[in-house]
DNA sequence: CGAACAATTGAATCCTTTCAAAGGGAGTGG
DNA sequence: CCACTCCCTTTGAAAGGATTCAATTGTTCG
């Protein structure tokens, strides 16, 4: 079975590593040699169910980490786009965590994991398809620090495996959102948000406010 | 608003903290003053939409633990039985993490989450409510480290929270696994699992064994 | 034993999927 | 430079599954 990742167990720390578009990087169930940092790009991380399935269990963005699992991975990691990305050695056996600041290093990689994992979470938690790609839509703008107009990086089938939806509800649900008006859409990637507030109230977030509400001021 | 959780700024580190069943530990959007690890007993963690309803974020069982989140605790954490837990302080601005063991043993803790988090992921990824029930109740034995038969400590609403359905179909769903002979009911909360592979196959996870699969020997 | 709450079950509705087909871009070759 | 092809996306109609509404059954606790 010819699986060629680019997880190597002699990456060079800190060297930066090119992974060109739809490139894996490593399999389910191989050995977790490093952990990812990335500098430019979009990865994915998915899992297959028996059946054929695919779940993207989670995206990443500049800034991001991922493969932060020991032993061994329990996702494949793929590039979405082009991807310029940090490998950072895991804690092994052999090389265990010696010094202080390497605990700490990992300590806001795992930091910023669990993160990720949670807006997963939270992403995954909405009911309604309109709710899923509201939230996505939402999310995926902060992570990639767009402002309205988002140059969305996945296809939709990426899109709909990793809300737990298909393609045609991801579709038919984006043309819904472009007929009220709460956004527009510029070729198949560019997504303009009109309305902030209107799609916060569909993913079922607090109106636009992040923080403790209006109160009583 | 009268809200009082269980976490409180000045627990002594180290000292167990026992919540009665359906107490809250701490409020979405509380300052997270501690992480807390579960010595006996179950606690969920949720938030809530606009429109009310609930998503049950996470469980969390004998070993596990919980709120590692900085900053603010972005889910509130109820305690599903009666509980006993160690809460264990945050790393703070005043109190940065001084000393190496201590980062060791955040280290662990983040793992722990990160771990209890992609189950979570995991879970939420199975598309049919029949998939869903079974991971869960597959993935609850391994939890409570139970055998054969599963006292299931949550009620359905919680478990449909969990998973993104109602109570209903939470319902019908358990009723349609007993009339499969996959489970038997004894009770409400004890489940016995008849068959484990039979449940694999339908939660879409390669029947039984975890491993690389059959391959081509 | 009765009350209150949790769980189960039934029937109709709504939403998502499935099946089927057409539309639109990007890239290649003539 | 244009025509052609391939693949992704969009859209339509029918089918399937989960939710909602409504009511019953079963448990736990006072």
């Amino acid at each position: 079975m010819p699986r060629f990742g680019a997880d190597n167990p002699q990456h060079d720390a800190g060297q930066g590593l090119y992974v060109r578009k739809d490139a894996p990087i490593y399999f389910e169930n191989d050995t977790a040699n490093h952990w990812y940092e990335i500098i430019s790009g979009v990865v994915r991380t998915c899992r297959f169910q028996v059946d054929g399935h695919r779940h993207v269990t989670g995206l990443y963005y500049k800034g991001d980490v991922f493969g932060l699992e020991t032993g061994r991975y329990q996702d494949t990691a793929e590039a979405v786009t082009e991807t310029v990305m940090i490998p950072h050695p895991h804690c092994t056996r052999e090389a265990p965590a010696q010094d202080t600041s390497r605990a700490y290093e990992w300590n806001r990689a795992l930091r910023k994991a669990l993160g990720s994992a949670r807006s997963c979470i939270r992403l995954m938690g909405c009911k309604t398809a309109e709710e899923k790609v509201a939230a996505f839509l939402l999310e995926t703008r902060e992570r990639l620090q767009a402002d309205d107009t988002i140059v969305v990086p996945m296809s939709r089938g990426d899109i709909a495996d990793h809300l737990g939806l298909t393609i045609h509800t991801v579709s038919r649900t984006i043309t819904a959102l472009v007929r009220q008006k709460l956004i527009a859409l510029d070729g198949r990637q560019k997504i303009k948000i009109l309305d902030d507030k209107g799609l916060s109230m569909i993913a079922g977030e607090a109106g636009g406010s992040r923080a403790s509400g209006p109160g009583e001021g």
